[in-house]
RNA sequence: GGACCGGUAGUUCAGUUGGUUAGAAUGCCGCCCUGUCACGGCGGAGGUCGCGGGUUCGAGUCCCGUCCGGUCCGCCA
């Protein structure tokens, strides 16, 4: 190594070596005569003084430098008098006493300061971060999370590896299916007017390990979506994903809610596991009370549904959504009676947001204070009060509307009253298993069934009648798991017999020429003894957001594309090289679509 | 595909009711300074106010269009 210290690891016992240290020159202060360069490297900043006096030549050259200059100084270490301690830097009771600078590369002015951890610092414009990843790096939250990140992953590893897991990797070069997100596709060279597809997980492929006997899977797997982004949402991402075999689907959440303790108390040992066994709910609990799938349940604002108190109500906006078949819920906000008109407001634009046409309220004081309590019967609004439990200084909200409307709508209003509120405690960890997620959803452009989650999920068994019956009605054997309102991941039991494989495909609209011709792989490995088993995923990208408090993935990512799923330091995407776009037939496959 | 917020010096921002030469901080350059650590002092350079059009005697400011960035909705088996 050119050196013999980092800038983080020298202190008092280290005073009179000799010693080489390299990095960046982060700042220099000129006295006009003594220079101090503090370097830096990953592990620290290291003060060094140059003296005329002591040393002509050394001076003259930490002269010149300037930041971001990359430097080899070697010198002698030394206490620093006592008034003269910093107490910000690890390193900070000793200098190097500079005797000699080598440049080993000159920087030009960087388009933004890289400040250190004990600096303020307002973060500048993301697309320019982006940009100059490289000069973003070096900034100390960015080395931060993605040192975080790595050792979040080990411990992954570690514990997989203990609870007897494989790490087995899966191909990227793979073959697409319709179903689901949008895929990338790989033109092929040698397979002219074909291409392969990038998996946006590696759900088959896990599947096939467990026929394959290795009973046991985990891989940190990259996955990719053709789908718009967002601040948690990236083309390409990394989940943990696991399958195993001969298990139930209690066995799956044990495993992972045993890692994610783990972490926390490694990790983030100054805050509280908001409920340990984590709290369950299922999803239609979850939508009932919360309004969402993914619940932020650090505090409780729960929604009640009221459509029974208020069916022959005078208030035809309750009156109509009833009639047609909608609901009417109600969400009460302890001391919400303080919010302005204003306030008011903006929780009925989040609640519009969501398909409501309104948000009606009812403030509880001395007496009830709403635009619409003249339209509600004593009776109605007793049992109103009854039912939601308001008491003075409360306010409720209501939703009337189709039932999806109404619980994202009010589920929206209950986030940002939280918010209004202070409710989301930053020092609270509470994870939750939402289970019982229907098998199937109506889509709701085209109306047909189609697979909540993947169509290898598994029916609960008491649930299998109804697929004939009634398929929006089955629940299926898998759940999601939920940080503090964020979905971190989900898995369940899957299929392992070809019947019943086959009969979802059935429901699913899917001819059995197409589920051979999509999934025949599947179909044909399902007829050569499939233990039963079962699985998840993590998004991996989301946690270590989540735990380091990031508030975009892209902060825990090394190098991440924009909102527009670009890179810009690379400028990808890019136009072709005419060259390869002829040898991979491209115009073939515009030839068999139009066929 | 849609809604909202933003785009002014290298960077982060201010810019009043439309009014003279568009400011501050920081960074950058030069000079001074032997104990600073976000060093300090003095001086200097640095601007197509995203772009195009319009209204006006006059536009950073108002209007229309457009591009770019971000957040959200749709979408994400």
């Amino acid at each position: 190594m050119l050196r013999t210290h980092t800038n983080g690891e020298l202190t008092k016992k280290h005073i009179k070596k000799i010693v080489i240290l390299t990095g960046w020159v982060h700042r220099r202060r000129d006295h006009g005569s003594l220079i101090f360069i503090d370097l830096r490297d990953r592990y620290g900043l290291t003060q060094c003084t140059f003296d005329p006096e002591k040393d002509k030549a050394s001076w003259q050259a930490a002269d010149v430098l300037r930041p971001e200059d990359v430097v080899k100084i070697e010198g002698v270490v030394v206490a620093r008098p006592a008034e003269m301690v910093n107490k910000k830097l690890a390193t900070g009771e000793i200098e190097v006493e500079g005797t000699a600078i080598e440049v080993l590369s000159k920087s030009a002015t960087p388009p933004f300061e890289i400040k250190a951890e004990h600096e303020l610092q307002k973060p500048v414009n993301e697309d320019l971060r982006l940009q100059y990843r490289y000069l973003d790096m070096r900034q100390p939250h960015m080395q931060t999370n993605l040192r975080r990140r790595h050792e979040m992953v080990k411990v992954m590893r570690d514990y997989f590896h203990e609870e007897g897991f494989l790490e087995i990797e899966t191909p990227i070069l793979i073959k697409g299916t319709p179903e689901g997100s949008r895929e990338y596709i790989v033109p092929s060279r040698l397979h002219r007017g074909k291409v392969y597809v990038l998996p946006q997980s590696p759900q088959q492929l896990k599947q096939l390990c467990m026929v394959g006997g290795l009973d046991k899977y985990f891989q940190i797997a990259r996955c990719f979506r053709d789908e718009d982004l967002r601040a948690d949402r990236q083309p390409e991402f990394t989940q943990l994903d696991i399958e195993m075999s001969f298990c139930e689907e209690e066995d799956i959440r044990q495993i992972v809610e045993k890692l994610l303790i783990k972490l926390s108390t490694k990790f983030l040992p100054h805050k509280k596991i908001a409920a340990v066994p984590f709290t369950r709910l299922t999803w239609h609990e979850a939508m009932l009370k919360y309004g969402s799938d993914k619940p932020d349940l650090r505090f409780d604002l729960e929604i009640v549904d009221v459509s029974d108190i208020v069916r022959g109500s005078g208030f035809t906006v309750f009156s109509h959504a009833l009639a047609n078949k909608g609901v009417v819920r109600a969400l009460t906000i302890a001391d919400g009676a303080k919010f302005s008109r204003k306030e008011i407001d903006e929780l009925a634009e989040a609640a519009k947001i969501h398909g409501a046409k309104g948000l009606a309220y009812i403030i509880v004081a001395d007496e009830l204070k709403s635009p619409i309590v003249k339209f509600l019967t004593d009776v109605e609004q007793q049992s109103l009060l009854k039912a939601t439990g308001a008491k003075k200084g409360d306010i409720i909200f209501f939703g009337a509307d189709g039932e999806t409307v109404v619980a994202e709508s009010l589920g929206a209003v209950r986030l940002a009253c939280a918010d209004k509120l202070g409710l989301r405690d930053p020092n609270l960890l509470a994870y939750a298993w939402i289970t019982n997620f229907p098998l199937f959803v109506r889509g709701e452009e085209t109306g047909e069934i189609a697979s909540a989650h993947h169509p290898f999920t598994r029916p609960r068994d008491e649930d299998l009648p109804l697929l004939d019956m009634d398929p929006l009605r089955v629940l299926a054997q898998q759940s999601d798991i939920v940080l503090n309102g964020v979905e971190l991941g989900g898995g369940g039991m899957r299929i392992h017999q070809g019947d019943l494989q086959a009969k979802q495909f059935e429901i699913l609209g899917i001819s059995s020429a197409q589920a051979q011709a999509r999934f025949g792989h599947l179909l044909e490995a399902f007829r050569y003894g499939v233990p039963p088993h079962g699985g998840t995923a993590l998004g991996i990208d989301r946690l270590v957001m989540l735990f380091q408090e990031a508030t975009s993935v892209r902060d825990v990512i090394a190098f991440p594309k924009n909102s527009r799923a670009e890179d810009t330091m690379l400028g990808a995407p890019s136009d072709p090289d005419p060259t390869t776009v002829k040898e991979l037939g491209i115009s073939l496959l515009k030839k068999k679509i139009n066929a």
